[in-house]
DNA sequence: TTGTTATTTTTGCGATCGCATTTTATAAAA
DNA sequence: TTTTATAAAATGCGATCGCAAAAATAACAA
């Protein structure tokens, strides 16, 4: 008799290559600029080319790597007119993301994000970016995961996965530049709106902490 | 002495298998429910089954196309579900993108617009579904292209990419049943709209164009 | 040191091979 | 005819090879 235990579902290679490549993106791990050889890659990574070549083709869909004339992959350099562009797009979309899980959120959710909003504020008075981000991360994507268009989320995630890069290159510091926005928390405030139904609340909340980052980011951050 | 031409550019091998793949989704040749295997593609194409794999992979990225369990690729099947879903985001995104592209059309794009709508009109009066979707695409994308924002055109892009299959399905029939779409026409409203600079009657347009698409499609559409 | 040329290494990319699994076709049995 | 068992073909996927082009390095001259 076999144990009642399901076959191990072995991932294909370049299913997890693409993972670790898109996670590294995201957590800022790979600096803007950067080249991306297959053949470098999969030494590091103790496979052949093929694989990395996959998951590096993918990602190029998605606009998180360029490809250079030649045919190289780069993460693509972040000009003040590409952040103003993605900024002025992620308001366009994740407003009307969270107005759509204002109605389809429930107590399991809100509860949920009321930790982050938590973990958030703690973060923020400690100064410490990195858990920042990663609870913010975590705080917009509690909500849009709710709003129930799995394609309207999927949008906003090829819109992070181009800026996620970019807003890692704080990770470690420590300047009292920073300060001024990690001070300004509207995730409390967009909570109690979300409790309340007030989509309006939401939109107008939310506009406003992606506005504010957007003037933050424009004034301190280093493009190319 | 050389001649005075720059060296023909051959672009790579999977990235034409790429342009012909899309094209082919776009324009509807190929069915939903479709599965897409690299060799038999590749036999097809007189390549090796590596740059399709390439491609297959990247329009798996975006959503054009669906991972089966085995690895496989199909073209997915269009439930209401989904297309509603689409619907809706397209909603959020393409008057986004109108609104922003009032200021910046010229009068160059206008003059284009222009002769869109009238070979619009034409394909309506005709009955003629091919060419009006044809033009519908052309219409809406040189609107679109306009906005001025590479992102939000991306975007918009990768809907049409997952929409198109589906729409084609009309292609070549010529029941009575779709008059209906083919003559609520507000492309030359729209166009003036656009000449007037009124940028929230464009919005107001565009919704009621996208939302009576919707609505016709989810009466006579074939979903699964 | 600086600029130029030659040499070596790396890289993109397509083809082909091999293995394990799945799918399809074929044959046998009910 | 329908169902089951078996054989054959097709498929996903990773590795490896080879070629041409590009990039990096070394060698040399000014």
């Amino acid at each position: 008799m076999t144990i009642g235990l399901a076959p191990v579902e072995t991932q294909p290679l370049h299913e997890v290559v693409y993972e670790r490549l898109r996670h590294a993106l995201m957590s800022g791990q790979l600096a803007p600029g950067r080249k991306l050889t297959s053949r470098k890659l999969a030494k590091e990574l103790g496979t052949s080319d093929m694989p990395v070549r996959s998951a590096l083709m993918r990602l190029q869909a998605l606009r998180a790597l360029e490809q250079l004339p030649n045919g190289s992959m780069v993460l693509p350099a972040m000009t003040k007119a590409r952040f103003d562009d993605l900024m002025t797009t992620r308001l366009v979309c994740e407003p009307a993301a969270a107005r759509q899980a204002v109605e389809q959120l429930d107590r399991g959710g809100l509860l949920k994000l009321r930790q982050v909003a938590v973990a958030l504020t703690a973060a923020a008075e400690d100064q410490d970016i990195d858990a920042y981000l990663y609870h913010n991360h975590d705080f917009k994507f509690a909500i849009y995961a709710a709003c129930g268009s799995p394609s309207l989320l999927f949008l906003i995630e090829t819109l992070w996965l181009q800026v996620g890069p970019f807003l890692r290159q704080f990770s470690g510091q420590f300047d009292n530049d920073l300060r001024g926005i990690l001070e300004l928390d509207y995730h409390d405030e967009i909570v109690k709106c979300l409790e309340d139904r007030d989509s309006e609340g939401v939109v107008e909340l939310l506009t406003r902490d992606i506005r504010d980052g957007h003037a933050f980011l424009m004034e301190n951050g280093q493009f190319e």
